[in-house]
DNA sequence: TATAAAAGATATGTACACATATTAAATTGT
DNA sequence: ACAATTTAATATGTGTACATATCTTTTATA
């Protein structure tokens, strides 16, 4: 049995391909965010006022990590962190007018990188595969959360 | 357009699931492999002699990457580094006695936590993923190297 | 209400992942 | 043979990813 052939190391692979696809791209567009900063933007965008471990639920993160993420986000002054007044443990997160701006410009680029992961795929094929993936993906995340 | 339902969002959440798979089933099982390593040390076993960028090239590893992951297989007592004599800047890598006993211990666990990572699809869905993924990964590394 | 339990965030430590730079050794070209 | 290029490995720095511990604040409970 060779690891190359089993599931974990292909999915690993795709990973690994998807990163560096989005990661040239992103450079060719003159973007400067990672896969995991463009996902934490696009929640904050889409629930304004969202606390770190709400960011991280909604994308499926390691609360330990989205506090790192968040930071590069507010160096890039995409993102204002506050103490919510309800909750004074938690911190409301809000795109910025730039990070906002920054948004707008980038989910194109974004849009457009996906494809090119599944390059090599038939169109009937793409929906197969994300259709399996969020099968895989549904599965195994019963015992978390729930999926909207 | 939600990020949550791209390719790229996907193959991330597939990696994080497998990846969690694979730590919680090793660690039940009483083993203290990462993926990353597990896979390094399959190539070893497979190709003993191998030196360090054989290994990244044979995985699709970082060259960077791969000396710390051999530096923890070492530490761990299942490989050895002897500078080649017919190349003095290489480090021929061999798996030793202990190592060769791991790999055959853990192998079985591996197999068997692939199907886990794929559950809930059946039988043929997985067999389709598996190709679909096969196609992803060979599509975009046709300038890499030739696959085998 | 005092205490316990839970939750949001941060800090620490380990392990990738990869770009870039550096060092040493081998290979190539003239 | 010598300089230029290439290659193997290491070093450095940034960015995840996650377990665990700690701190603060909130909530639940006796």
């Amino acid at each position: 049995m060779q690891a190359r052939k089993m599931p974990g190391h292909l999915i690993r692979r795709m990973n690994q391909i998807s990163s560096q696809v989005f990661a040239m791209r992103m450079q060719g567009a003159g973007h400067d965010l990672t896969p995991v900063q463009f996902a934490a933007l696009d929640a904050i965008v889409a629930e304004p006022g969202i606390d770190q471990a709400g960011v991280a639920a909604r994308i499926a993160y390691d609360r330990a990590t989205i506090g790192g993420v968040i930071d590069r986000l507010e160096q890039k002054g995409f993102v204002s962190r506050t103490v919510s007044r309800k909750d004074r443990r938690a911190r409301e997160v809000n795109a910025t007018a730039a990070g906002q701006a920054a948004f707008i410009a980038i989910l194109p680029t974004v849009i457009d990188l996906q494809s090119d992961i599944v390059r090599g795929l038939s169109e009937s094929e793409q929906a197969q595969f994300l259709a399996l993936a969020q099968k895989i993906i549904d599965q195994n995340s019963k015992e978390n959360e729930a999926a909207d």
